[in-house]
RNA sequence: GCGCCCGUAGCUCAAUUGGACAGAGCAUCGGCCUUCGGAGCCGAGGGUUGGGGGUUCGAGUCCUCCCGGGCGCACCA
């Protein structure tokens, strides 16, 4: 049983026995950061004061007397809260089951299996994609990683959109390049995509196809259209599979429209006179609803637009059954997330059926002239070449490691560094030494594996970072839950760093091998530092190599 | 102007969602190179949490008003 559960267990034993009309269940329990105050402690006496009409110090005085629980070594109340001390012998025991939990803690049945979804980079294929992709490719693969720990059946999608106006000017800006490999003077068009990306295509195609379309037509359109959308596609691929990220659905815009799906969604909100006609288009009436803007869903030119289209889309993804649907995007899509989220409260879909993890940008330090990035203008570093300089393990962790809701600095000299400073290294030095211990270890005959560990005596286990680091390892599970739950994939990094700060000090102060008792136990500490610290890092998409 | 987000040590950021004296890393200064990997370890200084008011046992966290920044405000996606 881990800490939470017994300290509940010694609290509500307690209260049963002091006010049995004041029993709960939802006990506080909270992890101090201060030594004095124990290893675990319970504000309930604040929550129980007004109810027992007592002041809080009373009853966490009572409480403390009260409590008497073969785990807890004693019970001290302080300002109102309740300290538990927890003995040794009951760490160690929580150590056993964390070894024989092996890979599989950290894990929950939240889930229960149901599925959910998380919808991420869905990047429109007009060029590579850039390092601000890069934090949402490492973000919502991270959530995805999260969410399957706590049970759920997850399904990472990407939402191609290959239709539109900005494929349109994507075609004709490559037909542009195309006209300048011949020697032809063309301008890329207004608002088009002015990257060097798509000149060597241009070229290529001035190669193949020669002079067959010197003037931008119906045909020239659709041939530039289809071929611009292929290379982007794979130039796409090839980013994602730099940073390691893959998909299990594609869905296309294009498959919305040929199912019907948008229209039926259409009269649907136009059924609930949610819709009104002006100018020939017909808008949804979100001011009425509290929002800043009326949007159109139909043009004038009767083309459902791209809100129109995304409600559709997300009305599918609830008929196609997930209970739970997180899309990952940028802060620049505000406003549209909540027309999407008007539109489907209108229809009457569950409020927590899609939420939204939205994340600032990430802006580059370190480069001149690439700080405001901007697709279009070609102004960016595209995420391969970041990740081929500096490795996946670094990007993807620099990339999870700030809350999604601020802005990212992403410091190019600082990830560049192998030293201390990086504190991806730290983590994953932390992983390396403990499995070089092991290498050794094996060498001498010690118990390595987890089946011997599991059953060996944890007695010698009683340094106080020892006894820290199960501690530590002890709220895994908690943590890993928060971090799915906030969306938050940066309280999982903060963990992992708490852990290796713990590991290297205690490793530079004491000696494992050749401690007669002592070491048995202690590599059974750290075979479950090392399952954890993997674990975690793998969580956030991240090896943990035995080797460095 | 309106909507959303943000402002915490010199820098980059946390803070168990309202809890105890606001914590890390980097940078700065000073120590530790004979034993399992020095990509490491130990120590020191550094703060009116942008500012004012409010809510309560208790506020970085909640409400309000300023100041400063980001994003959005298309019949683009």
């Amino acid at each position: 049983m881990r800490l939470e559960a017994l300290a509940r267990a010694a609290i509500a034993d307690a209260l049963k026995r002091l006010a049995p009309s004041a029993s709960r269940e939802d006990i506080p329990l909270e992890r101090p950061e201060k030594l004095e105050f124990g290893d675990i402690s319970s504000r309930i006496a604040f929550t129980l004061a007004k109810e027992l009409k007592r002041p809080p110090q009373a009853i966490a005085q009572d409480l403390a007397a009260a409590v008497s629980h073969p785990a807890f070594e004693k019970a001290v109340a302080a300002g109102g809260f309740l300290n538990l001390h927890v003995r040794p012998e009951a760490l160690r025991e929580i150590l056993r089951e964390i070894l024989s939990e092996g890979e599989s803690y950290g894990d929950w049945s939240l889930g229960g299996g149901k599925p959910l979804q998380v919808e991420f980079v869905s990047s429109n294929p007009t060029g590579p994609l850039t390092v601000g992709h890069g934090r949402q490719a490492a973000l919502g693969d991270a959530l995805a990683n999260l969410f399957s720990a706590l049970g759920w059946e997850v399904t990472r999608e990407y939402y191609l959109n290959d239709e539109g106006r900005q494929i349109e000017l994507l075609a004709r800006s490559l037909w542009a390049r195309y006209r300048q490999a011949l020697g032809e003077e063309v301008p890329i068009p207004e608002g088009g995509y002015h990257g060097d990306y798509l000149v060597p295509i241009g070229e290529e195609l001035a190669r193949e196809w020669g002079d067959k379309y010197p003037e931008w037509t119906p045909a020239a359109a659709e041939a530039f259209r289809r071929v611009a959308v292929e290379r982007m596609m794979g130039m796409i691929h090839e980013d994602l599979a730099a940073i390691g990220v893959s998909f299990d659905v594609w869905s296309r815009e294009g498959d919305l429209h040929r199912r019907g799906l948008v229209w039926e969604v259409f009269e649907a909100l136009r059924e609930k006179g949610a819709v009104y006609e002006k100018d020939g288009a017909y808008w949804m009436k979100s001011t009425a609803y509290g929002l800043s803007r009326d949007p159109v869903l139909i043009r004038s030119d009767g083309t459902p637009t791209y809100l129109m289209v995304d409600i559709a889309y997300h009305v599918d993804k609830y008929r196609r059954g997930f209970v739970k649907v997180i899309d990952v995007q940028g802060a620049d899509h505000v406003e549209e997330q909540q027309q999407v989220k008007l539109a489907l409260r209108i229809l009457g879909y569950p409020e927590e059926f899609l939420d939204y993890c939205v994340h600032q940008f990430v802006t580059l330090k370190g480069r001149e002239g690439i700080e405001k990035m901007s697709t279009r203008a070609g102004r960016f570093l595209r995420l391969k070449d970041l990740v081929d300089e500096l490795g996946r393990d670094v990007v993807r962790y620099f990339m999870v490691r700030r809350r999604p809701g601020a802005h990212l600095v992403f410091d190019l000299e600082l990830a560049k560094k192998t030293s201390m400073e990086n504190p991806v290294y730290y983590v994953q030095y932390a992983h390396t030494r403990i499995a070089s211990i092991f290498r050794e270890a094996e060498k001498i005959g010690e118990p390595v594996t987890r089946d011997a560990l599991r059953m060996t005596d944890l007695s010698p286990l009683e340094d106080p970072d020892e006894l820290a680091l199960i501690k530590e390892l002890d709220r895994f599970p908690d943590v890993v839950r928060k971090a799915a739950e906030s969306y938050g994939p940066h309280l999982l990094c903060e963990y992992l760093e708490e852990l290796a700060g713990i590991f290297h000090p205690y490793y530079n102060r004491v000696r494992v091998l050749g401690q007669g008792e002592a070491t048995p136990a202690r590599l059974a500490l750290l075979l479950a530092l090392k399952t954890v610290l993997a674990k975690g890092l793998s969580l956030l998409g991240v090896s943990a190599p035995e080797v460095m």
